[in-house]
DNA sequence: GCTGAGTTATTTTTT
DNA sequence: ATAACTCAGC
């Protein structure tokens, strides 16, 4: 890794200075003339080495050099780390071009991999015969579609219970996206299912047949038509020379599909840069593989360039030491170590604490304690593995008053008062949308499954008809004949565009409003989520940009969880491992540092899956800068988890904290009941090594 | 054919 | 705690 000789510092402008070298040499490799773009470039960049600044200084740096911003392509995995993305590599470019600011308003093509494959599918659809005004259903939605299309082919009447409508959906997801077969998929994920292979290969048959036929593309097919666009000769010239840079953040998290796509745009790699961590990768069950950091620069010819961030900026030493322990344990061999020079006193401390309310009065006592001494609450998270983890939490917080903000778990768009909303605007948008019709129909008194279908079947056959007519002319049962008249009067305004958007979100609140007044008993918070929600729609453009934006960037949490704080408020984070990923924090707690949690029961299957259990406490652990938390529940409630009913089991530590690893924590008891005055290594050596041969014997016992 | 009550099974993480 | 399914009653 050398670069110092190559570009000495008097020549290199100073907006560069403050790049440590081989941050200097990812970002100026092959920029001296931006107009020729260089040969592909990999960056291996560890937890806390200034992955993002790094990527978005070489942005910035193709700019200064002459490149063009609006043909520049940005895609990184999340939503969350696209916006910071953005929000950097503006201001950095700016300060360095000065008053040539302006130019980086053009840095259109910034976003992730679904949201730019949105874009371009907009613009290409006519040429592969795809209705340009095509709907994107979330995963709830494409669950649904799923449901509607197993009933019709009567899957449902089984004599055992076919896999629930979100597991033949992650099935069916898993297949796209790793490319691997049904039969492999099955056995490798979901060995519960084996047996219904044959009628899951018919389902998602008529599942895609489904959505072609209704014009709606789920989260996968985004990636799977750019692809099958990129590789249509007649196409793909055009695309890939629409941009003359690709640069993609968060590579390990890609899978197949999305490599795929990056070969077809820039089959040589000339101008390709991608950006990653191997030790980080913690998202394979969307099908990403860390085969494509791994085998990334053998890819081409010559092979790609390669240079490794190794110095950590965020973490003090001891935080450092013990989150290399950790990694160093995985059975595959990573490809570097950090290293500061952040020293510190306080080693990361293990803490034990009776069960899951303890854990929780632990934690905001911490909390507490660290604000009283000045750190804001914002500074600190807690991180868990599974979205649930945090529900005790979530009660102290409350009856404490504490504000605080939830990453990961309940979505705004998977409240159902949101949901019916969205399904009047998306059956409006995109008529052939069954899903939506099928969701709108039902929320009128006395019209079910069965008299949605014919309405539907009814609107498919007038092709010619507008639906508002169809509507208009439907004879609906009995029972639900007050309510149609309005509905069809509704529909008609809404799909004639009778009233300018957004004033039509107004007319279909009102029409609403009856309808969620009778069905929940919550009725008042719901209706200040649609009021919320009108006011959201306010700000898009059109119905068409609210819908597909709304999907593919949806906010976080519904208002109804206790205290959503305005943004100016100080709040505690709580975040899954799984959304921490790119954030850090002075003070972060890691809750359930329990056998069963980390890694989940559920992972526990392959040597791959519990290394990349330990990825995620990895990643866990390298979000904290100054203090780290590991809390251990050593009494454990768990829910329904088998037929036998809620019970408690009892926990023992993260086999990823082996005794040996011990001397890099402080390891104590709270609350306090014996002194930790010295606990000796052989000891809590000792206590462990007794804990986990009883959690395993109890475990033998069922196997 | 719709609804609501009662029964039974339910695998985490995200775009 | 919840979703999905079955069945009795309208």
């Amino acid at each position: 890794m050398l670069s110092v000789a190559d570009s000495p510092l008097p020549d290199t402008a100073a907006w560069l200075a403050r790049l440590n070298d081989a941050q200097r040499e990812a970002v100026e490799y092959g920029t001296a003339d931006a107009t020729q773009p260089p040969g592909a470039l990999l960056v291996i960049a560890g937890a806390g080495s200034g992955k993002t600044n790094t990527l978005a200084h070489r942005v910035a740096q193709l700019i200064v050099k002459g490149a063009d911003p609006r043909r520049i392509l940005l895609l990184t995995f999340s939503r969350r780390a696209a916006q910071e993305m953005t929000r950097r590599v503006t201001r950095i470019a700016g300060a360095a071009l000065g008053t040539r600011a302006v130019a980086t308003q053009s840095l259109t093509w910034s976003g992730t991999f679904h949201s730019v494959g949105a874009r371009l599918l907009r613009e290409y659809a006519e040429r592969i015969d795809l209705s340009p005004a095509f709907t994107i259903n979330d995963r709830e939605d494409s669950a649904d579609l799923m449901n509607l299309v197993r009933h019709e082919l009567g899957l449902s009447a089984k004599e055992r219970r076919f896999p629930s409508k979100s597991t033949c959906f992650a099935i069916y997801s898993r297949v796209v996206n790793t490319g691997a077969t049904l039969a492999d998929v099955l056995a490798q994920a979901f060995p519960w299912c084996c047996e219904w292979e044959a009628d899951l290969r018919m389902l998602f048959a008529a599942y895609v047949d489904a959505k072609q036929k209704q014009s709606v593309l789920d989260y996968d097919d985004l990636l799977l038509y750019w692809s099958y666009v990129a590789a249509e000769p007649s196409i793909a010239a055009d695309l890939s020379s629409r941009f003359d840079h690709v640069l993609v953040d968060e590579y390990q998290d890609t899978n197949r599909l999305q490599a795929s796509i990056l070969l077809a745009l820039k089959p040589d790699g000339r101008g390709l840069t991608v950006v990653g961590d191997d030790a980080q990768s913690i998202y394979s069950f969307r099908g990403a593989t860390i085969r494509n950091i791994l085998d990334f620069p053998t890819h081409f010819d010559p092979p790609a360039k390669q240079v490794t961030l190794e110095r950590n900026y965020r973490s003090t030493q001891p935080i450092l030491a013990a989150s290399n322990a950790v990694i160093d344990l995985a059975a595959e061999r990573f490809t570097k170590n950090l290293w500061t020079d952040k020293a510190s006193a306080q080693r990361p401390r293990l803490v034990t604490v009776e069960d899951e309310a303890a854990q929780a009065r632990y934690v905001v006592e911490q909390v507490l304690e660290a604000r009283e001494g000045g750190m804001t609450l914002k500074a600190q998270a807690v991180l868990f593995r599974a979205a649930h983890h945090s529900a005790a939490l979530e009660i102290e917080l409350m009856r404490r008053n504490i504000p605080f903000v939830k990453f990961g778990g309940l979505k705004f768009l998977d409240a159902v008062h949101v949901k019916d909303m969205l399904a009047v605007l998306r059956w409006a948008e995109n008529p052939r949308d069954r899903v939506a019709g099928f969701r709108v129909m039902q929320l009128l008194p006395g019209v079910g499954p069965a008299t949605a279908g014919r309405v539907l079947d009814q609107v498919a056959a007038h092709a010619g008809v507008r639906t508002a007519d169809a509507l208009a002319a439907f004879t609906p049962p009995a029972r639900a004949f007050e309510d149609w008249q309005p509905f069809a009067a509704l529909m008609s305004a809404v799909c004639g565009r009778e009233s300018p958007w957004p004033a039509e979100f107004e007319l279909i609140r009102r029409w609403y409003e009856p309808h969620l007044e009778r069905n929940h008993e919550d009725a008042a918070i719901r209706h200040a989520d649609v009021l919320q929600m009108e006011s959201i729609a306010g700000t898009y453009p059109s119905r068409e940009r609210f819908l597909t934006e709304l999907t593919l960037d949806p906010p976080d949490a519904t208002s109804d969880e206790s205290g959503v704080p305005l943004l100016d408020e100080d709040y505690l984070i709580l975040s899954t491992i799984h959304s921490a990923k790119g954030q850090e924090w002075r003070n972060v707690f890691v809750l359930n540092g329990v056998d069963g949690c980390i890694p989940s029961d559920l992972g526990t299957g392959s040597e791959e899956e519990i290394d990349e259990e330990r990825r995620l406490l990895y990643v866990a652990m390298t979000r904290a800068k100054e203090d780290l938390h590991i809390v251990v529940p050593q009494r454990f409630y768990v829910h329904n988890q088998t037929h036998l009913g809620d019970r408690h089991v009892w926990a023992s530590r993260t086999r990823f904290i082996p005794a040996h690893l011990m001397s890099h924590f402080d390891a104590y008891a709270w609350p306090h009941v014996a002194p930790p005055a010295a606990p000796t290594a052989a000891g809590l050596a000792a206590a462990a090594q007794a804990k986990l041969q009883i959690a395993a014997k109890l475990r033998k016992m069922w196997e």
